[in-house]
DNA sequence: TCTGGGGTCCTAGGACCC
DNA sequence: TCTGGGGTCCTAGGACCC
């Protein structure tokens, strides 16, 4: 186990036949920290956490420094804290994490045109095609990593294997700045030692129930008829860990995936009981989705409002519109609808949110970004104007915005 | 310990139609 | 007559992932 922070390099490089692992998870290690560390590499060796500081916060990032105290991600700050008080916290930059992003996936695109992104600091390549020209799969993994560390400054982890599922758990186990190849004829001794919820489905409620029927590790569950697994986990979630659990993944290399759907949602610092707050929030996050939707050409056309109280207890209340929209007054009337039906007096909200979906593209419709008759148009205008001046944390003012207002011209 | 914000996928019941 | 089954849509909730 390395006890640097990922300074030193850890190359595994198996003398193995690696030509049938050709799928690529790369993935990079403690991505936020270590972009905000290019700024300030004294902290390289002190404990650091990305989060927000206040109140209901959960930990962004951490280092392996931070993570040695028992700090991960999602944990509430407030816990990280008691852990490892003497970590130093970062605010996120988003923006710089999208750049960085950005230069590390078109390092991937040179090699293959095969790029699937998974969230923003990982993604998938098939290097099939690219075996010709850049070498065999370990030989490619090490020029990204190679390349990406000469280019960014960031370290980052690779597994190579013939299914993704094989290839993102290698890269986890090849954490920090290692590279694992697993080939077709070792994924199964690699594979069924590992414990269930090292499975990608497989989290805390999934493993309880496992447990419950005596399996503790990948091969337990291989060796387990399917119908016990459907009967415990349901059809889907039962076919699919058993055929994980034998190494069987079809899952291809793709490329771009259509949203399916556009939220936002906020958590508030204390719990709002004031209906006008919270109506005025719901306008808000209403515009921020509508903007969001015209900004890549789509309607949507269920609205769904979600409430979380106190307990934290969630409900979800959903509308479908008849005409599919990307107005944010018609996504509001909707959602304010279902609020007022859940508004019951005495209420503590601690998060609400808004989400469209069922989306398709707003030229199918031949819907007009807006009506120009419309009295919010200058709302809605506004709204676009500030947010692609400012950035989305300006908009916050928009939900102020009432719609017997003038739009603000020049 | 007291739990963010962005999403995807699955389940299950009821309505409705054939 | 009081009884089937399949398909699809709508809705609510929950598990899970990054």
């Amino acid at each position: 186990m390395g006890k640097q922070d990922g300074s030193e390099r850890q190359v595994t490089t198996a003398p193995v036949d690696d030509s049938t692992a050709t799928i690529l998870h790369v993935d990079l290690d403690a991505f936020f920290v270590s972009v905000e560390l290019l700024d300030r590499p004294e902290l390289a060796d002190q404990p650091v956490i990305v989060g927000n500081r206040s109140g209901r916060s959960v930990v962004t990032a951490a280092n392996y420094i931070a993570r040695r105290f028992g700090v991960n991600s999602a944990m509430p700050m407030a816990l990280a804290l008691r852990k490892c008080p003497q970590a130093v916290v970062l605010e996120p930059h988003m923006s710089a994490y999208k750049h960085y992003s950005d230069r590390v996936m078109s390092i991937f695109d040179d090699v293959t045109p095969l790029v699937e992104r998974v969230g923003i600091d990982e993604a998938f390549l098939d290097v099939a095609g690219a075996r010709r020209l850049h070498g065999s799969p370990a030989v490619i993994g090490e020029l990204i990593r190679t390349r990406v560390f000469a280019e960014t400054g960031l370290v980052c982890s690779v597994g190579a294997a013939p299914t993704k599922f094989i290839a993102k758990l290698a890269s986890g186990l090849a954490k920090p700045n290692g590279l694992l190849v697993v080939p077709a004829e070792a994924t199964l001794d690699f594979l069924h030692p590992l414990p269930v919820n090292a499975m990608w489905g497989v989290g805390a409620t999934t493993e309880e129930a496992l447990v419950r029927l005596g399996l503790r590790t990948i091969g337990d569950i291989a060796h387990t008829p399917l119908h016990l697994l459907q009967r415990s986990l349901g059809e889907a979630s039962g076919n699919k860990l058993h055929e994980l659990s034998w190494g069987r993944d079809s899952r291809a290399v793709t490329i771009e995936r259509e949203e399916k759907s556009v939220g936002h949602e906020q958590t508030f610092e204390y719990d709002v009981t004031d209906t006008a707050v919270l109506r005025s929030e719901l306008l808000r996050l209403a515009d921020a989705v509508a903007v969001r939707l015209r900004r890549g050409g789509l309607v949507g056309r269920r609205v769904v409002l979600k409430l979380r109280y106190r307990d934290f207890s969630t409900v979800t209340r959903s509308r479908t519109l008849a005409e599919p929209s990307n107005v944010g007054r018609r996504i509001y009337e909707e959602a304010v609808a279902a609020f007022e039906v859940l508004a019951a007096s005495g209420i503590r909200v601690r998060l609400i949110g808004v989400r469209m979906e069922q989306l398709s593209p707003a030229d199918s419709q031949g819907l007009a970004l807006w009506d120009p008759d419309e009295d919010w148009r200058g709302a809605e205008l506004a709204v676009d104007t500030v947010t692609a001046r400012f950035g989305r944390g300006m908009v916050r003012p928009a939900s102020h915005i009432v719609p017997s207002r003038e739009p603000n011209e020049g």
